[in-house]
Order: structure tokens, then sequence, then C-alpha cells
DNA sequence: CTTCTAATTGTTATCGATGTCAATTGTAAT
DNA sequence: ATTACAATTGACATCGATAACAATTAGAAG
């Protein structure tokens, strides 16, 4: 076996003006070595003024960028955080992401994001994906996910921060709320009010998980306060107004006595309400709506939506900061709390 | 100068279980070399099935997965697409967002994303690290970019997608409707149903601008046609339904006789209707309302909110197919239209 | 003016994957 | 069996930045 090395010839550097410039580039027009011009970029510790003025001077005049990708490989990290999310057409999920951002976008760091659809399959593929570019953290939505998923995470020693959900078992740390006690907050605040023939309208099947949680714990506590769960309808649909102004006025026809409705949503709820104004059905003397998450327009309509508000900004926001901090923190759950909104549909 | 060069020893390698496998890992345990590896990683041509076979078995024990980092380095560009939007308060840019993602996804390929808060410096900061990743290809919002921007890209020379806008000149493609044109959709609409003292809502001190070249092409039209835009609201807040309802009141205390409000997007509209519906104004008689985007929550209200419809989870999705079919297309512009919805409120 | 430590700058090797070109194997035709 | 050529596999260098360590310089102390 022989092989013919060819030397690297440099001669070349920065003849095509097109070409982004590198360290390389910088040093030779500065005069410098390379991790010279990398210390300054980097502000390290104990650079000279004069080499980091000479440097900067010639990085300007190459409007030098360093190369993230570069960085990130001999790091074995970069500055990008996997943000895994079921789905993005729900402003839930938009504003915990504009919460993330909030928080991640001052630090110079970037959200990578992947979509699962609530497909578990999905989200494995998904996150692998993410896991290849060297993220410096992950932040998932929910607890439960499938079994390569922790190993996989716990491999590259990351910080995880999971999202929505604190009660189980979270792989790192958790930021959410906890469902059944906000159900349990709901089912008080509805028999608190005298409402005894209690409906639930739900929709999607019941994606996620979380809502179905919630409407059992809902059910069970409304059964230990001695009421009753009439009847749940759980349309096909995803969550829409209009799915909720229709479920709404189904569920009325099949169950007349139904004297009050908890939704699984805002939208929902608010096409509960909105089916009422239009059908002189009065709210809520007749008939009550409790929606769920506390969404800004719920607070403008001719009767303002009460609801579980819930803080997904804040939810989004936390997450990412205790992820920048998790490496003294370890992990921690943390319990954000909910309220109910001061609406007048109940 | 006298430097000892430290052999590279590799004895030690995949001693620690907890490290990541690699190619070299993978090659080892197969018994062939490295770059075997990578081509049945990416399913490069001329691979015999016994080499195929060796591999698979040796990726799967390892549950080797290939680090995206290396090779975006040596290939000089990524499956990361950068993603550049104002803001993601605001359920026009998560629909976007979301047809985006639905095209990337299903293709392997990922979104970064940043934000800019409609601020030009720190567009230029985000689209300068976004870059630094090398990513495929960028997604920017409206058409007009600092200066720095439109070389930066053009140095890296990966496909531009502008979407929103499409009046102007893009620096690659743009995807987007005519906000002119549908200003003047908008103001025909209403002189044609019989209105003829016209008031305008906007927020948050028009931002996005285009939002304020809207307002002026919908002026001018009034003009032409003979009807007058009696007075304009800008409110300094951002959009909800709850400004666009005080906004509303406001507008109609100052100008008693106005016929017709033109808003600048639904939260705002909704606002409207909700405090007519709310203070008894009798909609579209007394008073017509007409928003912009047509968002989903706008069909279920009691009375259907009015509205010019804006494709814009098509826009995402359009534009991130023209991002990646743009090497064989060039530069394109796509005019996606709008409709007027087949609301009640005006 | 030495001597010694601290501050600063430089050299080399490395992160992991892959393009380039060389080497080898397989296959068919003579 | 030999030659010619295609299919397959492999060795090396490389992408750009940076950790680890070496070397140099500056500054303080004697």
């Amino acid at each position: 076996m022989k092989y013919i090395t060819l030397m690297n010839d440099r001669s070349d550097v920065k003849t095509d003006k097109r070409a982004r410039s590198t360290v390389r580039d910088v040093a030779t027009l500065a005069g410098v070595s390379e991790i010279s011009v990398s210390r300054v970029m980097r502000n390290a510790p104990n650079i000279s003024d004069k080499l980091r003025d000479k440097v900067m001077e010639a990085a300007n005049a190459l409007s030098y960028t360093p190369n993230r990708v570069a960085g990130a490989l001999k790091n074995q990290s970069s500055n990008l955080v996997a943000v895994v999310l079921p789905s993005m057409s729900n402003e839930v999920f938009s504003s915990v992401l504009d919460g993330i951002e909030s928080v991640l976008n001052d630090q110079g760091l970037h959200a990578v994001l992947g979509l699962s659809e609530y497909d578990a399959d999905r989200e494995l593929r998904v996150i692998r994906e993410l896991l290849s570019w060297s993220p410096m953290g992950i932040i998932l939505t929910g607890l439960h996910h499938r079994d390569p998923i922790p190993g996989m995470i716990a491999q590259l020693d990351i910080p995880v921060v999971q999202i929505m959900d604190i009660e189980g078992a979270p792989i790192g740390s958790a930021v959410g709320i906890s469902h059944s006690a906000a159900a349990v907050t709901a089912a008080d605040h509805l028999y608190d009010k005298g409402y005894r023939k209690i409906g639930y309208i739900g929709a999607w099947s019941e994606r996620p998980e979380r809502s179905r949680a919630r409407r059992l714990a809902f059910e069970a506590r409304l059964e230990e306060r001695g009421a009753l769960l009439v009847a749940s309808l759980i349309a096909e649909e995803r969550s829409s107004a209009m799915v909720g102004a229709r479920a709404t006025e189904t569920l009325r026809r099949q169950h007349p006595d139904i004297d009050c409705i908890f939704f699984a949503n805002d939208d929902l709820a608010l096409g509960g309400l909105f089916h009422a104004l239009s059908a002189g059905i009065d709210v809520p003397g007749e008939l009550g709506l409790l929606g769920f998450n506390g969404i800004e327009i719920g607070k403008a309509t001719p009767i303002p939506l009460s609801s579980i508000e819930t803080p997904r900004f804040e939810m989004g926001r936390e997450a990412a900061k205790l992820l920048l901090s998790s490496k003294d923190d370890g992990n921690r759950v943390m319990d954000l709390s909910f309220k109910i909104s001061d609406g007048k549909t109940v």
C-alpha cells in the first residue's frame, strides 16, 4: 500500500473573497496566532489590551463571525437548546416557546425545534435528531417518554427540563402545574358555587393525556363532594371554539339537566360561551361555564370567561432558566401555581 | 522553539461506556473502515449488502447516532433552517412556524429559531448568530433588512425566503400577500356595503410596519372611492381583544358618526365585536366591523367576524417548500391569495 | 543586574464525519 | 488463464475552533 501524501498548501488563503473568513484569516491579518483570535472572540481571561485591539480590528475588517459548528465539535456542546413540543397550533405551546425564547435569546442561545405531533415514535425520532446537534440542554413536554429516550439523554449528560406536568417521575427537572390539583380546584369551585349537575367537554380524543388525567381527577373530586359528573363529551376534532360551541349544544340536548360545564381548554369554553350567547342561555344562571388556561381573549368577552389560569409563558421562562442554572442546581421540581380567573361565567 | 509531539494513543477507544459512540467505534466493531460506516449511514451508492449488514449490525449494537455537528463542519452545511420571526406572542407567527415545521420535520430538518422583537439591531444579532450554524437555508420575516444582512447571507450562498410581504425587493424568494391589495379589497368591500364614515384601529405603534402600509393604502383607496377615513386610533399597547374593545369605545366616543371600523388584526376586531355586543350596538347595522387575518375563533362568535383571511399556515408551508426546492428554482415571488371571510359583522 | 514568578502568547493535536483519490476485489470477455 | 474494466472498499487530509501544554515576556524582588 502506498499513498501519496498531499501537502496542505494554504498559500491560497483568502484569495476567494466570497468564502467566509476564519480564525486563520484573522490571525494572519492581525499577525497573531489562531488561538489568540479564538481567545479574544470568546473573551477568555488574560488577554492584553494590545492583543485584543489587534485582533478586533482584523476581525472587523474581515467581518469575521466564529463558526459555531466547529466550536461545538471541539467542545462537545453548543449554544443550542433542543425544544420538543407536541404541536405549534395551540396557543399553549406558542406561549411556552415564547417564554423559553425570552430567556434564551438574551443569552445568545437558540432553540432548535422539534414537534412530536403527540406521536411517541415521532417524538423519539425528533429527539434523536436534535440530540445529534450536541445541544447544551433539552426541554421536553410532559413526563412520559419512550424507553430509549431517558438513556439517550443521560449519555450526553446534558440538563433536561420537562414542562407542563409535575406529577410523576421526571428525568431531570420539571416545571409545571399539578393538573390533579387544578381539577380539584375546579370541582370545588363549581360545587361551592352551587352547581350539582356538571358536564365535561374535551376534544381531539384527549390529547395530550394530561387532559384525561385532569378529567378523571375532576370526576373523582365531584363524587367525593357528592355532586355528579352527568356526562363527558370528548369530540374527535382538534379543539376550537366552533367545536366547543357544537359540543355544548349537543351535550345540552342529550342532558338537559346539566347546569354547568367544565372544558378541557378555553377554545372550547369560548365556543360554549358563544353558543350560550347566541341561544339566549343565561350564563351563569342557567348554565355555568369554566374553561382551562385563561387565555387573553376570554377576558374581553361580553361575559368574561371564568377559567383556571395557567402560567404558560412563565413555564417556558422558568424551564429555560432552570436549564441554564442546572449545573449547580441539580434536578428540581418547580410547581407553578394556577388560579381561578375572575370571570363571570360561573 | 522545541515542542514535544504527543502521539495520539487511541488504545482507550470505547473504554468509557458513557461516551457516545462514533464512526470509529462502529468501524472497529464491524471490522471495516470509518468511511464505510459513514457511507452506509448516509445511504451512499455502491455499497454491497454484506458491508451494509455488518455496519448496521454494529451500529445498532452500539446504538450509534451520527454526530451532525461534525458532518456539518465537513460539509459546510447542515440540516438546520434558520427561522427569524418578530415575535412568538402572536398567533400569526405561531401559525407560520407551524407551517414551516410541517414541511421541515418530515424531511428530518429542523428550525433554529430567532426572535427579533421588531428590533433591527436585535434582528441583525440574531441572524448573525443563526448563520454561524451553517444552516442550509434561512427564512426571514418581511422584506426590509439592515445593511450587512443581505451580504452576510450572500456570502454563505444559501437560499433565503422572505415571508409575509411581497411588495418590494426580496433578497431571495418571497412568499406572502400584497398588503396594499388587501387594503384595497377591504376598502372596496366596506364602500360597496354602503359604509361612508369609516374608522381604523391599530395597536402597538403599528409594529410591524406592514400594518402601517396597509392602513395608508386603505385610506388612499377610500379617498379614491369618495368615502372618508374619519379617524385612525393606534393604541400603544400590544394588540389584544381588551385593547380592541377599549379602542372601539374610545373611537366611537370621539367620533360618534363612524359607521364602520377596519382593524389591524382580528384580536382587536374581536374586542370591538365584544364591546358592541355588551353595549347593545347593532352589528352590522349601526356599526360594521372588519378584521384582518381570519383567525379561527372569529368563526364561532355569536355574530361571525368578517375579516380578510390570510393564509398564515400556508405561508410557512410554501416558504419551507420553496427553500427546499430553491436549488433548481432560483428566486421566486409567490403571491398567496387572501379572501374576505363570510362573516356577518359588515 | 540577576532571579524568579506571574501574565501572556504560541504550537500541536483533537473533536467526528466525509471528500478525494488510491487500492483492491469482482466480473466478463478474450 | 489473462486482460480490461467496473464495482467496492480504504487511507489520508480536511472542515474551523479550541484544550492542553510549552514557551516567552513582563514585572517584582533581591
